[in-house]
Parts: structure tokens; C-alpha cells; sequence
DNA sequence: GCGATCAGTT
DNA sequence: CACAACTGATCGC
């Protein structure tokens, strides 16, 4: 393919193939025709995101991972991850205790979709059931599009997914659902179950396998109806050999369920896609993300932007649960409302709910997806009597005029309500660093705090993971405007430089 | 009625 | 303020 211009190429930068959009994959002027997507010419325009940022090829640090003395402050919880034994690590626990998922691997749906059983590492168990790789074999189950000469209607034809929803050299992509069929994929990843991210997916799906973890495929099944035959749940820390690749989903400290995705090609080459995640420490024991081992990190770049400053989530859960302790003392009467998504900020809620010993009453609909999620801590505290203190409501409706009539139809059981935003950002600096300065918004009996509760990275946690990380190369995964990429691009460089 | 798309909301 | 992630209105089938 073209290189760029005629210059002394630098150590190839990686990938150097073209994508599945025929994008080439060094940058050239947008100038080449007109052919290119609206993605590529953006793309172009913007300066290229995953031109080589570190000067040598990764090395393997000469000595063992470092960190790995797992200094975290719960002893390991249940591993079940034979990455992590093979290590002998413990494993970083989940605060909350979501610990692991327990639905059985249908064995019968693997060999449905010509996938190798999990691979223990070390162990030579092999897989119990080596069906053959076919890579088209569910191409009987794709509907029709439409008889002979009878042209797709104009909503059978989305947009093209877009490059950095594939993964390079793999027949995959990434939360690309929205585009029906996309040409060349044989196997859909999901992340997690946040509207942005499954868009698209409903109970008519017939494009291939949905991969994803345990509890996101029970989401999936259970509120978009999608067809069995095609969700193919996969364990945390489990290698899976899928289209000759290998495969492993990590937890991603985002919302339940969701899952950072490890690729690993037949030809060594890794790549990470974290989805939607916030960065931390204890990612960083995992034996998949030690330094200089990622060739291509797709990097969720939400808060890539130094103004983005927040607390650790634990230090929000605290000042919660000291502000509803406080407003509960003064006035006994008082509701606490948090506002929440479908799903995400479980452990905001949960934490008032066993601080202050209280029942967590929330809708029909939000009560079966928390219960699916099979974790005893949570579902032994939710209940269906809204005589419960603790209430749980949409994010959208945490508003004053809204909790005024909430109020209201509870009956006198509550004189005073104190609500909690959870949103990703707030404004001021100073929450970010100092919790205490929050200012609530108060209106009557009504108390509202937008708290800086974040599930996704901060522009540090960011950093530290990108530098310790050192990926060749950064694709980001959220569309920004040109000057924002180009800033990010600048970060990345200045992170990954010198290596 | 269903789903895709876009505009609006906090 | 910007943001993620949703909700609602509208339109075509």
C-alpha cells in the first residue's frame, strides 16, 4: 500500500494494513478521493491517531511486573482467574463484591459458533470440545436483505461503522451496532450495556454473535430480547480462542458487567479496547497489562483534558454517606434520593443503604436489571415498598420540580427529600479536590448535590495508566472535535516519549 | 407497532 | 459551563 509521501519512514508504524474500510494506515492528505468516509476525511484532518508515539520497539522490562506485591486493602476474594494464578497474584477484589460472574458457559452455544473453550494458562487442559473455526457459519441464520433487485429501504442502509470500531487483522468490531451488517465482521463485541455503546442492537439481530461478559449478555437478553442463539457470554479473565484469536475480557471499573477486551493475534500482535472504563491501580497487577505488551490501545478518552479533576469514587461514597447521615439526623423524616442511569452508580446507593441500614426501594423495571446482576449483597437490600427511606430514580428526574411531586404522593411519610446527582463531572475545581465545598441546590424541602461520582477515568488516572501501559499506539475511541485530538495527540506524545 | 434518527434534558 | 447517557418526538415502513 502507499506509504506516505516519500519520507524516511519511521519504525513502521503499527498497524501498517489497511483497515476494513480500506483506510490507509499511514497519514495522507485527505485529498485521497472522494471515495474516502466522512470518518476517513475527519480522521485525516484531524492528524492521525495511531502514528508510532514511542520511538524503539517495546522491551520487556527486565525485571518481573512491577507492583506486584498487590497492596490492596482487602485480602483477595474468590480468583478465578487461572491469568492471575499463573502469576501467582492475588487479585485486585472489586470494592462492592461484585465478585464474580456464575452463570454457566453453555457449552452447546460454543460449538454453535465454532469457539474454543476457555484455555487454562499453564495447564495443558485443552478444550473439551475443538470444533473447527466457521468463520461464516452463521451466515444461514443472516436474514435476507430484500429479495433479487429489490433495493435496501433507506433505513436498512445506516451509516458505516466507523474505523475505530474495528479491530485491525481480526474479522471483529467493537460496539458497532448501529451500522447492521458490517462487511467483513463475523463477531460483534460489546463492552457493557450503555445505550451509546448496544445502539442498534434489538430483538431483531441476525448479524453474528454478540460477545460479551456474563452479566451484560443477561442484559441483553433480558431488556433488548435478542435472540439466545446469537449472545455468547464470556468469563472475566478467561482466555478464549475466537476466530483464531485469542481473547480475554477484563473488568473495567465502569458500570456492571462492562469489560476491557484483550485481543491477542495468531501473529503476537495485542491489542486493548477498554470501552468505557476508569483506569486505577489495580489494573495494573493484571498480567495482560504489563508494561510495553499492548501494540494498539483503543483508549476511552472521556475526561482526556486536565480540567477534568475527581476524587477517588470511594472519597464520594463517603461524603454521600456523611451528608445523608447528617440530614437524616436533623430530620429524621427526610427521603434520600440518588439518581441513576439504566445502569452504573450501584455503589453509591449501596453504600447509604448499608451505612444507614435502610432498604433500597426503586421501579419494577430497575429492581429485575439490579437482580440480574446476581450479587447477594445488593439484591438482599433491594425492596418493592416505597416506605423505604433509600429510593432510587432516573437520572433525568432528579430535578426540583420533579422530587416536589415525588414528595407528595408518599403521603407524609417524608417531610424532606435529599438528593444525589452522580454525574461524571462538576464544574467547579474546587469539589474536585475538596468534597466539602459542594454546594447543594436547595429549593424549599427539596436538596439536590451533584457529587463527582465518575465511572470513567480522570485525565491522571489517564496518564498514569497510558505511562505505565506504554502501548505503540493510541486509536481513541470517542469522537471529538479536531483540536481536541490534536491536544490528545499531544498528551500521548508527551507521555509515551523517551521510552 | 416497531425501530431509526434526531432534538432535547439534566 | 460540558458531559454521558438517556428520553421523547417524529417519521417511514
Amino acid at each position: 500500500m502507499a506509504t506516505a509521501g516519500g519520507d524516511a519512514d519511521p519504525p513502521q508504524p503499527f498497524p501498517a494494513d489497511l483497515d476494513d474500510n480500506g483506510f490507509p494506515s499511514l497519514p495522507s492528505p485527505p485529498a485521497a478521493a472522494g471515495s474516502t468516509s466522512v470518518f476517513a476525511e475527519d480522521f485525516y484532518r484531524s492528524g492521525t491517531d495511531w502514528s508510532s508515539l514511542r520511538d524503539p520497539p517495546p522491551r520487556r522490562p527486565p525485571e518481573g511486573p512491577p507492583g506486584v506485591k498487590a497492596k490492596e486493602k482487602e485480602g483477595a476474594s474468590l480468583v478465578q482467574s487461572s491469568l492471575f494464578q499463573a502469576w501467582g497474584i492475588e487479585r485486585p477484589r472489586r470494592e462492592g463484591g461484585a465478585a464474580g460472574h456464575s452463570s454457566p458457559v453453555q457449552k452447546s452455544l460454543f460449538q454453535a459458533w465454532g469457539i474454543e473453550r476457555p484455555k487454562r494458562e499453564g495447564v495443558g487442559a485443552g478444550d473439551p470440545c475443538p470444533s473447527p473455526i466457521r468463520s461464516g457459519s452463521w451466515s444461514g441464520r443472516k436474514r435476507q436483505r430484500g429479495g433479487p433487485g429489490e433495493a435496501a429501504p433507506a433505513a436498512m442502509n445506516p451509516r458505516t461503522c466507523p474505523f475505530y470500531k474495528k479491530i485491525p487483522g481480526t474479522p471483529f468490531t467493537v460496539d458497532a451496532f448501529r451500522y447492521g451488517e458490517v462487511e467483513g465482521c463475523s463477531a460483534y463485541f460489546l463492552s457493557h450495556f450503555h445505550h451509546d455503546h448496544y445502539g442498534g442492537l434489538t430483538k431483531k439481530w441476525c448479524h453474528g454473535p454478540i460477545f460479551c461478559s456474563a452479566l451484560t449478555a443477561r442484559l441483553v437478553k433480558m431488556c433488548l430480547s435478542v435472540n439466545s442463539d446469537y449472545i455468547c457470554p464470556l468469563e472475566l479473565d478467561t482466555e478464549y480462542v475466537i476466530e483464531g484469536v485469542t481473547v480475554t475480557l477484563l473488568e473495567a471499573n465502569h458500570c456492571p458487567g462492562a469489560a476491557l477486551i484483550h485481543f491477542r493475534l495468531s501473529d503476537g500482535k495485542t491489542y486493548l479496547h477498554t470501552g468505557d472504563f476508569r483506569a486505577s491501580r489495580s489494573m495494573q497487577l493484571h498480567p495482560l497489562l504489563q508494561r510495553g505488551r499492548v501494540n494498539l490501545l483503543y483508549l476511552d478518552t472521556t475526561y482526556c483534558n486536565p480540567k477534568y479533576k475527581f476524587p477517588p469514587q470511594e472519597d464520594v461514597i463517603d461524603f454521600v454517606v456523611r451528608t445523608a447521615r447528617r440530614y437524616l439526623a436533623k430530620q429524621p423524616k427526610t427521603l434520600i434520593v440518588v439518581g441513576a442511569y439504566s445502569i452504573g452508580k450501584e455503589n453509591v446507593y449501596l453504600a447509604i443503604s448499608q451505612a444507614l441500614d435502610v432498604p433500597i426501594y426503586t421501579d419494577a423495571s430497575r429492581r429485575r436489571i439490579l437482580h440480574s446482576f446476581d450479587w447477594p449483597d445488593l439484591s438482599k437490600r433491594i425492596c418493592s415498598c416505597n416506605q423505604s427511606s433509600l429510593h432510587v430514580l432516573p437520572l433525568g428526574s432528579v430535578n426540583h420540580e420533579n422530587l416536589k411531586k415525588y414528595l407528595e404522593t408518599l403521603n407524609q411519610k417524608f417531610v424532606a427529600v435529599l438528593a444525589f446527582r452522580p454525574t461524571g463531572w462538576t464544574f467547579s475545581e474546587a469539589t474536585g479536590k475538596q468534597l466539602d465545598l459542594i454546594k447543594p441546590s436547595s429549593n424549599g424541602s427539596v436538596t439536590i448535590y451533584g457529587v463527582p461520582y465518575s465511572e470513567h477515568s480522570s485525565f491522571t488516572e489517564l496518564r498514569d495508566f497510558v505511562m505505565f501501559l506504554r502501548p505503540q499506539v493510541i486509536r481513541s475511541v470517542n469522537v471529538g472535535n479536531v483540536a481536541s485530538r490534536d491536544k490528545m495527540q499531544a498528551y500521548f506524545r508527551e507521555w509515551l516519549k523517551g521510552s
